[in-house]
RNA sequence: GCCGAUGUGGCUCAGUGGUAGAGCACUCGAUUCGUAAUCGAGCGGUCGCGGGUUCAAAUCCCGCCAUCGGCUCCA
């Protein structure tokens, strides 16, 4: 039962500043937002305003919703209380007394935020300015949100609180006017529940300095220039069409090539690593369904039923099922157990409209799903190889660093103490012998068992959850499953579901950016262009090409009839690894100019020259 | 699904009530050229889809679909 994770998980941004201080200042950046706001639009209401990895955000309650044009207004606010040098002064206070106020303030999430704190909990308040008014005065009340201090505020009183644990700076003016800057507004609920009012959230972004500003800003651009569905357009790899539907993939010629090389290289490693392969349906009687529990459980994230001949067939969200029938086929013995079964098996999962993104998030996907059944002193063996099956894909892809995780049993599970202390031991101790840290999840594990999740870091940083392997108690119990034992008894075999990839369609989504596009020769769709610097060498390079294409290259000859200025730029352009400029002096020489993408001009090489350093780097999996 | 934004030729975008535009791409012609854009001409859009308002809709209104930024979800 392997789900698909979505979204890149930002590495926390380590800026060389210190994290207190960060924390500060964007925690401050948010009050002074949400100050701001209701300044401008009195009627709004407040909620909370934590400090992010990169940021800040506010979310408010108000009628009307705010734009873009409200956000530079808002902008321009903070900048003018900030440059207002206003003193920030925590008090803590008294539970009934500050309650009171709040009620007077009409703030409802406030008092909801109140009561929430735990009894024990001191109560502060934080506030922005109101420095003259408070000196001498005993009585805060004065100094509230009504009609009359906004006034004031409007003659220049600035004034505000907001209920907080802190901390925060100790003035406006220490946040930098020129390291901050308001990003988006979008909607969020209420405590994040669907159920509960939907919110208006501005993100802001606030750093140290102008320069971390701008280092997150250009680390923001370099991903938006990475961007999967941009690269996936320009570069002619893939497209997700109207007509046919949302979070539906077209993988288009060139993207098919990419795909082709992963799954034979997939398919290879299976195999090398004692796996065998296995093809199964894309539907199957919905009563499969209702034994797997699926129906059950996992059933809004499945397409309707169909039914046909009176009979109702699932358009297939998950694999397991389907290797647990084929395993079911014949009676097994322990000797034959391990057994390693393999699929590119392509599922379908209803995904709410809003959440799909581009190949990261579809509605149709391929799986590299396997299903490992073995005996219970077999499973830390078997996690051992697939950690390190793991590894050599991952790397030979050109991800080398790792986040592991370890989930432990939840509060809600099937299984006896036993056997989950069995399983996750087997896990501590692979991961141990694979010498690989790890970050314990306790009660993170699905109901169904424990899992180990890997999460790659990409070339600019960013962690993306892939691999998971997970043992499962649940299906071969729900499916009987048996083997014979040495003594003739029946027993039950462990199952683990593992996944590398994921989805091959995420996977190739994070490939593209990794990659920016600019994939390594080995999967290059197109290797070499063949550019003739004039008609004359038409001939000649279409017989180059022809020779590489027989070595099993992938060339192609520009056919255009452009000046080679525009054919290298072109080339360029297409993010092509090689091109192999042939004008007169190569046809006289038999040689070929050679320009790569990565190295710039390599200078004249023979054809076999060229062979020899493109096969170099496609052992290596290089650039070349 | 929810909140907000967006949807104009293959791509990037201009056009905000009065005869649909540009650049790139594509086709054709000229050029036969040496490492990131040769020149010229041409083709191409019932302006996401469906309804409505209006003498007149890309433009205003309603519904739907898709995409984008979030929320939520990710047995």
């Amino acid at each position: 039962m392997i789900s698909q994770v979505n979204r890149p998980f930002t590495e926390k941004s380590a800026p060389k500043s210190n994290p207190q201080t960060l924390l500060r200042i964007r925690h401050t950046c948010a009050h002074v937002l949400a100050m701001a706001v209701q300044t401008l639009f009195p009627e709004t209401k407040v909620t909370i305003g934590p400090w992010t990895e990169t940021g800040f955000y506010y979310d408010f309650d108000r009628q009307t919703p705010l734009t873009p044009d409200d956000l530079t207004q808002i902008e321009t606010e903070m900048r003018r209380i900030i440059n207002a040098n206003l003193p920030i002064i925590q008090e803590v206070v008294d539970r009934s007394q500050i309650r009171a106020e709040i009620e007077q303030l009409h703030e409802p999430y406030k008092l909801e935020i109140l009561d929430s704190i735990p009894a024990d909990e001191p109560i502060t308040r934080y506030f922005i300015g109101c420095a003259d008014a408070l000196q001498g005065v005993t009585d805060a009340s004065l100094f509230h949100i009504t009609a009359d201090t906004l006034t004031q505020k409007q003659m220049g009183k600035d004034c505000w609180w907001d209920l907080c644990a802190g901390p925060h700076l100790n003035s406006t003016s220490d946040i930098n006017p020129e390291a901050f800057a308001l990003e988006s507004v979008a909607g969020a609920y209420w405590r994040g529940d669907e159920t509960k009012p939907q919110l208006q959230r501005i993100y802001g972004t606030a750093w140290e300095t102008p320069d971390q500003l701008q280092a997150y800003l250009t680390q923001k651009e370099e991903a938006k220039r990475r961007d999967h569905r941009k690269l996936g357009q320009d570069l002619d790899l893939f497209s997700i069409q109207e007509d046919a539907g949302g979070g539906l993939v077209f993988w288009h010629p060139k993207g098919a090539r990419m795909r082709l090389l992963i799954e034979d290289y997939w398919r290879k490693a299976h195999l090398d690593a004692g796996y065998e392969l296995l093809y199964t349906p894309h539907i199957a009687n919905l009563d499969l369904w209702k034994t797997s529990g699926h129906f059950d459980f996992y059933r809004e994230n499945m397409f309707d039923p169909m039914e046909i001949e009176a009979q109702h067939y699932q358009l297939k969200p998950m694999n397991c099922p389907f290797h647990v029938l084929a395993y079911q086929s014949h009676l097994h013995s322990y000797r034959e157990l391990p057994i390693r079964w393999a699929e590119l098996g392509t599922v379908y999962r209803y995904e709410r409209s809003g959440v799909l993104h581009g190949l990261m998030r579809v509605r149709g996907f391929t799986q590299d799903d396997a299903h490992i059944f073995c005996l219970p002193d077999q499973v830390a063996d078997e996690i051992l190889g697939v950690l390190n099956l793991t590894e050599t894909i991952l790397s030979d892809f050109g991800f080398t660093q790792y986040e592991v995780n370890l989930s432990t049993r939840p509060a809600k599970s099937v299984g006896t103490d036993n056997i989950w202390q069995l399983a996750t031991d087997a896990l501590v101790e692979a991961l141990n012998t694979k010498g690989w840290d790890y970050i314990t999840d306790e009660g993170g594990g699905a109901f169904y068992g424990p899992k180990i999740d890997i999460k790659i870091k990409d070339a600019i940083g960013r962690l993306w959850q892939c691999s998971t392997i997970q043992v499962d108690f649940n299906l071969p119990e729900r499916f009987d499953m048996e083997y014979v034992a040495a003594d003739g008894l029946r027993q039950r075999p462990i199952m683990i579901h593992r996944a590398i990839f994921g989805s091959l369609e995420r996977f190739f989504g994070i490939l593209t950016e990794h990659y920016a596009g600019d994939f390594p020769l080995w999967l290059a769709p197109v290797q070499v262009r063949v550019l003739p610097v004039s008609d004359d060498q038409r001939a000649y390079a279409t017989a180059i090409a022809q020779q590489l294409k027989q070595l099993g290259y992938r060339v192609e000859v520009d056919s255009s009839g452009e000046r080679l200025g525009k054919q290298i730029r072109t080339a360029e352009v297409e993010k092509i690894p090689v091109v192999a400029v042939i004008g007169k002096r190569e046809v006289e020489n038999q040689t070929l100019s050679i320009r790569t993408r990565q190295s710039g001009e390599l200078g004249s090489l023979t054809r076999l020259e060229l062979q020899e350093r493109m096969q170099q780097a496609i052992e290596n999996r290089q650039p070349i």
